[in-house]
DNA sequence: AGTATTATGTAATAAAATTACAAGACATAC
DNA sequence: GTATGTCTTGTAATTTTATTACATAATACT
């Protein structure tokens, strides 16, 4: 467990003299990471050696090491505060931004995503006749891609981005069938719809969406897209994204996992239908990869 | 930019007792991130104060500051090695596990993206007539995303996953049009052919590929795809989707913000189209965002 | 209330990092 | 090739930082 997290754990069992200390690390984590043991004794209206103490519950061996953990619980939170972009930016400086911004995205992914969600999710989609995947507009090529990942597991799986479609796959779906939805906000209305025509088919209903939406109100299971923290700058509606595509990562991840051994076969066969279509050498002939995906 | 990358770029512009330093460090830095100086002095066979001077020729005020650098470029790094999902895992241990991977896919993208070839990208695209997208397979649901991402942006752009449109398109391109080639080998052999007939009508070819692949030889501009870092084991070819979705992401901004500031006005336009498409207020009427994606 | 236990601060000590300085290496100019 | 200047490195001294030892205060328990 990183160390921010533990001490926002162990807080209220600690001492009162090492609560002042966690709470001043708390406050400023960043600022705490540079600090000699006798600044932050004094910030924290302690004694000096009360830091190593401190350091010692929280089960390091010295303070130096301390500051170690810190930095690395600190690399890890990655700034959320983070830098959008701006006119004058270099190519470098959209670079660092975008990646960052990404990153902080899984990094509140890891935090928010519920894991018995994740499981009722898996446990459906492993038992579904067929799952049936639908997005329109940004969501369309998401759609796509789950079914591009979930098709090549095996699943009986298909994936539209016409409503018509949409309409009539839902109003035909069996109860043994899985819609799966994409709707980065939840409120469009042509999606209510299916969601509705889902419901009376009586198919399960999973959708990845924000949370507070009407759109979550109607599904079987509600997984967050992350809207509710989109930047409203008008450049960057990406992390979503990044969010929903480690969504799914993971859940098919998970599925292949409960799939057992049987899945190594299938991805094997799928994989080795593109054989053909392949050149097997790369020009210089020094790097002797095989085919893949 | 991180403090191992940085011992790395200028450990050959280093004096010789520094060098044994670098060394030393890149070598363990593990182990290095918890030593004194006099330690790691010792290790690399050069006097104590040394270190000092080693730390302050890399920027940093002190060796703790050092460390705390090298704790976080650590952090970075560290998920890399890292863990891939196997049989017994739960859905917990899957969801960090693969979060994981996606973040230090990013991070490696981070060290590997080119500025340049992000410039002359961008500067390419800006200058097309019109961007024409080819992705087949897994790479569809990427071109059609980025297709969606530019579009916004007000440049003519179209999306092809059908080997023979693109062949038509590649061979009726105009010399002023922009070829942006998503395949994450580089040795399909139907893209490759694709990219021959595009250099035959003289048109600019951008592919993010393999560097290491004969698309890659024809290509104009190449981006990494990631592909040559892919963990091969099976369950996880997920991270080049990442990496290809934040390159895409990169260019769109960078483009955004190059096209000035008519681009806002365009991506409003854009976005109210929709608002007949959405459901005004969330149920409990207590988010009051407006409509957006 | 009195005693045991724990928590904290003060002062002393030990450890660690840095500075000051001098010796050595290396280059350049003569 | 030697002299001179610059840069690099090590040694010793110094300063800063962290920890230990001990005493006192606070708290809990009988």
């Amino acid at each position: 467990m990183n160390i921010l997290h533990l001490i926002k754990v162990q807080r209220d069992q600690l001492s009162k003299a090492e609560a002042k200390l966690a709470d001043e690390i708390l406050a400023a984590p960043d600022e705490a990471v540079n600090m000699p043991t006798a600044e932050l004794a004094r910030r924290a209206g302690v004694s000096d050696p009360m830091v190593s103490r401190f350091c010692r519950s929280l089960g390091c061996n010295s303070f130096p090491e301390f500051k170690v953990q810190l930095a690395t619980a600190l690399a890890h939170r990655a700034s959320f505060i983070s830098e959008s972009v701006s006119k004058g930016d270099s190519a470098h400086t959209v670079i660092e931004k975008r990646i960052n911004a990404n990153q902080a995205a899984l990094e509140y992914l890891r935090s928010h995503l519920d894991v018995h969600t994740v499981d009722a999710a898996v446990k459906a989609m492993s038992q579904a006749r067929q799952i049936i995947i639908a997005g329109m507009g940004g969501a369309a090529a998401i759609a796509q891609d789950a079914q591009h990942k979930l098709f090549r597991l095996g699943i009986p799986t298909v994936a539209y981005d016409d409503h018509l479609m949409m309409r009539m796959a839902a109003a035909g779906a069996n109860p043994k069938d899985c819609f799966l939805v994409f709707s980065v906000t939840g409120r469009t209305s042509a999606m209510i719809e299916i969601a509705e025509l889902v419901k009376q088919s009586q198919a399960t209903l999973i959708v990845i969406t924000n949370p507070e939406s009407p759109l979550a109100e109607l599904a079987d299971i509600t997984i967050t897209s992350g809207d509710e923290l989109e930047d409203t700058t008008i450049y960057v509606p990406m992390t979503t994204r990044i969010m929903i595509l480690t969504i799914i990562d993971i859940i098919a991840t998970a599925l292949a996992l409960a799939q057992g051994p049987t899945i190594e076969a299938q991805l094997k066969k799928v994989k080795h239908s593109l054989d053909g279509t392949k050149l097997e050498l790369p020009p210089e002939g020094k790097n002797s990869k095989t085919t893949k995906n």
